[in-house]
DNA sequence: ATCAAAGTGTGGGATATGCAACATATTTGG
DNA sequence: CCAAATATGTTGCATATCCCACACTTTGAT
């Protein structure tokens, strides 16, 4: 009685399942390929990754699939598609006020990875400490960073290390900058709504001897939970439109040093 | 020669960095598309795009490309291409070793990377730690799963961190049971090539109560340079075949247990 | 200026993919 | 058990892409 049953067929879900997965660690998978893999034909495979595109959960192509945000997730994915150009100026541009040989520190978010992006391509010679596993991984691609990765607890929605550890790890180290992106901006200071990031802002900021944030105009204005710092501690604001009305006064009166893009002049 | 006032057209290399600076906002570009934004024809994008393909700044795809896995890097992504089913069998066996609420290790390897997938895939409710960044975005899908991350120095070929930061972080941890990879098992023991890898996968080891490897049978009778634990110290080894020779002789003396795969004939 | 080398464009046949309509199979709910 | 709903397979054809060979253009060096 040779069995030669095949591995038991998966149901919708599951297969769609072990897509997503396999973008985990391709970049792109094929139709066909799946389709052979999964024993099914190439049109269910067409209309999983339909489905899944329309999910966002992938970016279907011509013939395949590649993964909507390697090492991101959904809702960063969500949020890479919303001011794609203003994040990457901002990115770009912060990248100026690194230097060879300057260590910094880099948090969590979809600005931040712009900046890692930059500095990557740049070849900046820097030494950068991150609890982002996605910084760290575009960072670490160029051969002249030097990347360290804090210790804690994963949390997958944002592909980032967090807790108590984190914390208290960060306090080894000590470094020219901070680079931080943030929820929001108000009258009130920097605020934060991903739980657990507000600790980690703070005790990177505790390290740093300049505290650089990186928010995009459209943060403005933007009160969330946990309170990260008041304005007065922000050494520089790196945004792509000078903040106006109350947040203006409010910052006014700090000695905050603020960066506008210069590329916003153009087009909207 | 009239002088037209079309943009300068770019040339090559500029054309191949443009590609590259397209795929850090697109996870995914198309031949077409590039061909009509550049002005040039299919063919042109089509040798840029092979060209970068070779030298592993992006994935070639049907119609496109795909940027590269910021984790898996070239060597990752030759090596997952063979004996990808073998691996995947010892990942999937390996997880029935898990048992709900353990407490676990994983290392950083493709090997290891199929054992995630396994547990992400059943939801096994584990607490595991490790060193591999992609083992901890594959395991940390999984609802189930809780998953700690080392510090340390981010090593981007294997897409994780190493050196004595890491090693140390682990004497906080006290686990049920460790599963490892390694580059080579002969009668010397295990022995690794990554620079910094033994160094991980013996502080590991220490802390564990069971100590697990897993590695595949073309692995057998390699010796690399840094000697891991000698064979006494494998509490199990999982594998798709049964060592022979001097190895099954220098193992058969040890009290390891010896798991091998049902690969075609027989069953569990 | 001339030549060689590298880069790029063009054309056509082979192959792969997309898409839609319909047939079949499987699951679900009563 | 059946029937409806859902999921999947199949077929045919339009389209897109691939790949190859060869011609043309640009570049760089002598």
């Amino acid at each position: 009685m040779a069995e030669t049953l095949e591995p038991k067929r998966l149901k919708k879900a599951e297969r769609r399942q072990q897509i997503l997965l396999e973008l985990r660690l391709k970049p792109h998978v094929r139709v066909s390929e799946l389709a052979t893999q999964f024993g099914v034909s190439t049109e269910t495979i067409r209309r999983d990754m339909e489905a899944l595109d329309r999910e966002g959960l992938l970016q279907r192509a011509h013939g395949g699939a590649s993964a909507a945000a390697p090492g991101g997730h959904r809702h960063m994915d969500e949020r890479r598609l919303e001011r794609v150009a203003e994040r990457e100026r901002l990115g770009r541009f912060a990248a100026y006020l690194v230097s060879d040989g300057d260590t910094i520190m880099i948090d969590a978010g979809t600005t931040t990875m712009e900046l890692a992006r930059a500095l990557a391509f740049e070849e900046r010679r820097v030494t950068a400490i991150t609890n982002s596993l996605s910084v760290a991984m575009i960072l670490g691609q160029s051969p002249a960073a030097h990347v360290r990765l804090l210790p804690g607890a994963y949390m997958p929605e944002e592909a980032a290390v967090v807790g108590a550890e984190a914390c208290e790890y960060l306090a080894r180290y000590n470094v020219d900058a901070c680079f931080l992106g943030a929820s929001g901006l108000s009258e009130v200071g920097i605020t934060e709504v991903v739980e657990g990031f507000d600790a980690i802002k703070r005790a990177m900021m505790r390290q740093s001897a300049a505290r650089r944030f990186l928010i995009d105009s459209s943060k403005f204005g933007r009160t969330h939970l946990s309170r990260v710092a008041p304005c007065a501690e922000i050494a520089t604001l790196i945004t792509d439109a000078a903040p106006t009305g109350p947040l203006a006064a409010a910052i006014g009166k700090t000695g905050t040093e603020i960066l506008v893009t210069p590329a916003s002049a153009s087009e909207v």
